[in-house]
DNA sequence: ATAATATCGATAATCGAATATCGATAAAAA
DNA sequence: TTTTTATCGATATTCGATTATCGATATTAT
C-alpha cells in the first residue's frame, strides 16, 4: 500500500480489465508472470504494482487471488463511488462521450451536458442544456469534474467558467493549453501526442524491415 | 539532434501548437523560460527538448527563433508527409474521429472507413465501406495505419484482420489488450487511464482543501 | 517424509528522465 | 567602451521507475 507512482496508477485500469476477464473465465489465481506476459511487462513490475494497492501478499507457487485483486484495484481507483461530471460541447466528440456507457465502469457519470447551439436538444437520452445554465447547474449539484469538448478557441472561456462555478478537475479534449490556477487538476487528452508516438514506432518498424 | 526520449516526443505536439500560436501573434523569438512557464516545465527541460530535435542553437538574451522551431518540430513529427489510415467501426466514436478535421494537421488522413453495419453509408462526406472490403482496401492502397473503434469483443478480430492485410501500426480506442506480433506498433488510447490520473489528482486537491 | 519447483517479497543495481549548476555569450544599459 | 543582464549549452546531480538478484516458502512430485 502507501504511495503510488503515476505510472503504476495508469497501468491499473488495464490490469483490472484483464483480471475481470480472468474472473469471468473462472480463473481463481494468477501469477505475476502470466500477467506480465499479456502486457509485455516484467513480472517484478507487476508484483510491485500489485503491492502498491493491495495489502494481500501473493503466495509462492500459486500467485495472486484474482477476486481479491479485482476488489482491491476497483476500490483503489474509486470505481465504487461514482463521480459526477458535466460535459460542455456536444458536437461530434461530445456526442460520442455522452453516448458512451463505459464511463460508469470507471466511476464517472456525466450528469449534465451543455452546448451553445440551441438546436442540440437531446442526445442518447440526455437533455442538452444551454450554456447559460452551466454555472448554476455546477453550483446546485456541486459538480467537481468538467469535460471540455468545444472548439479550441472557446476552450479557455469554458474552462474559466467551470472553475468560477466550482469545478476542481478538468478533462480537456480540446487541443490547447489551458491556463488554470494551481489548485485545479487537469488532464489534456492529447491525441496528437499519442499519434506522435505511434508514428515514431511505425517509422522504426519500417526502417528495421528495410534493413533485413 | 540524435536520439529522442519518449517523453520529449510526446511533448512536441503541444510545443508546436503553442509556437504556432506565437507565430500567428507575430512573435519572432522566444525564451525557453517563457515556454516553460506556459506548460509548467523547467526551462532546462524545454531547452533539452528543443536541442533534441533542432540543430539550431538558441541565442543568449534572445532565445529561439519561433519560425525555426515550428519548422523543425513539424519536420521531426513528420507533419509534412501525410500518413494514410483506415478506420474500422463507425459508431459514436468512429463518427467523431472521421468527422475530425484536425488529424490532417498531425499528418494523418483517414482514407477509408469500414463498418459491419450496412446501414451506415456516409459520414461527413466519407463513404463507409463494408467490412468485407477492408482487406483488399488495405492491400490495394498499401495502408500502414489502422484505427480500431469497434466494441471490445470485436477488437481482436479486427486487429488480426488488419495485420493480416499488412497494417503495421494500430491506434486502438477499444478498452482491451490486443495480442499482436512484435513487429507491429500499437497505441491504446485508454481513457480509463487518463481518468484514473485525473481522479487521483482531484482527491489530492480535495484533501488539501479540507486540511486548511 | 523429502526433494524439486514455481512463485513470492525485499533489497540492490541499473536506467532514463528531470533538474540544478555554472561558465560562456549576445544584447542592452550605463 | 565597459558593465550588467538575460539567456544559452554542457555537464553533473538527483530523482523516480524499472529490472535483476536472491533467500524464503507454499505446493507438487517423488
Ligand atoms: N472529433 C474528434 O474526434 C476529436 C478528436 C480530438 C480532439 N477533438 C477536439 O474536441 C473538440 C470538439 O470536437 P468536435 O469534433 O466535437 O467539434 P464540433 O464542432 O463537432 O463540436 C463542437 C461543439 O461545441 C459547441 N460549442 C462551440 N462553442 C461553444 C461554447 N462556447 N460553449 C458551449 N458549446 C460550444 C458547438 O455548438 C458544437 O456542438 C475540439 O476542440 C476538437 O479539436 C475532437
Ligand atoms: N464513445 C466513446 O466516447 C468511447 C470512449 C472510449 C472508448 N470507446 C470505445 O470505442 C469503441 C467504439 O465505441 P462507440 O461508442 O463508437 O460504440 P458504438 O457501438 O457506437 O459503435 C461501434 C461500431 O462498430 C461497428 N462494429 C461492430 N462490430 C464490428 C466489426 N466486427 N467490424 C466492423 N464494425 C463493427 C458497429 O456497427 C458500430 O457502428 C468501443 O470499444 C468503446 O469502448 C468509446
Amino acid at each position: 500500500m502507501s504511495s503510488i507512482s503515476k505510472e503504476t496508477l495508469q497501468r491499473l485500469p488495464a490490469y483490472l480489465r484483464h483480471l475481470k476477464e480472468l474472473q469471468k473465465q473462472g480463473v481463481e489465481n494468477v501469477a505475476s508472470k502470466a500477467i506480465a506476459k499479456v502486457f509485455n511487462y516484467t513480472s517484478v513490475q507487476v508484483r510491485k504494482d500489485f503491492a502498491s494497492i493491495s495489502e494481500e501478499a501473493g503466495k509462492p507457487k500459486t500467485g495472486f487471488s484474482v477476486n481479491r485483486l479485482v476488489k482491491d484495484i476497483a476500490e483503489f481507483l474509486g470505481y465504487n463511488n461514482i463521480n459526477e461530471a458535466v460535459l460542455v460541447g456536444v458536437g461530434n466528440l461530445g456526442h460520442a462521450l455522452l453516448s458512451y456507457s463505459g464511463f460508469k465502469d470507471y466511476g464517472l457519470d456525466i450528469v449534465g451536458a451543455f452546448d451553445i447551439n440551441p438546436n442540440i436538444k437531446l442526445v442518447h437520452g440526455h437533455k442538452i442544456y444551454n450554456l447559460s445554465k452551466l454555472e448554476s447547474f455546477i453550483k446546485r449539484f456541486n459538480i467537481l469534474i468538467g469535460i471540455i469538448a468545444v472548439p479550441k478557441d472557446s476552450a479557455q472561456d469554458i474552462c474559466d467558467l467551470m472553475i468560477g462555478a466550482g469545478i476542481k478537475a478538468i478533462w480537456n479534449f480540446s487541443p490547447c493549453n489551458l491556463v488554470i490556477p494551481e489548485n485545479i487538476a487537469i488532464i489534456n487528452e492529447d491525441m496528437a501526442s499519442s499519434l506522435a508516438l505511434l508514428s515514431q514506432r511505425l517509422s522504426k518498424i519500417l526502417k528495421k524491415e528495410k534493413n533485413q
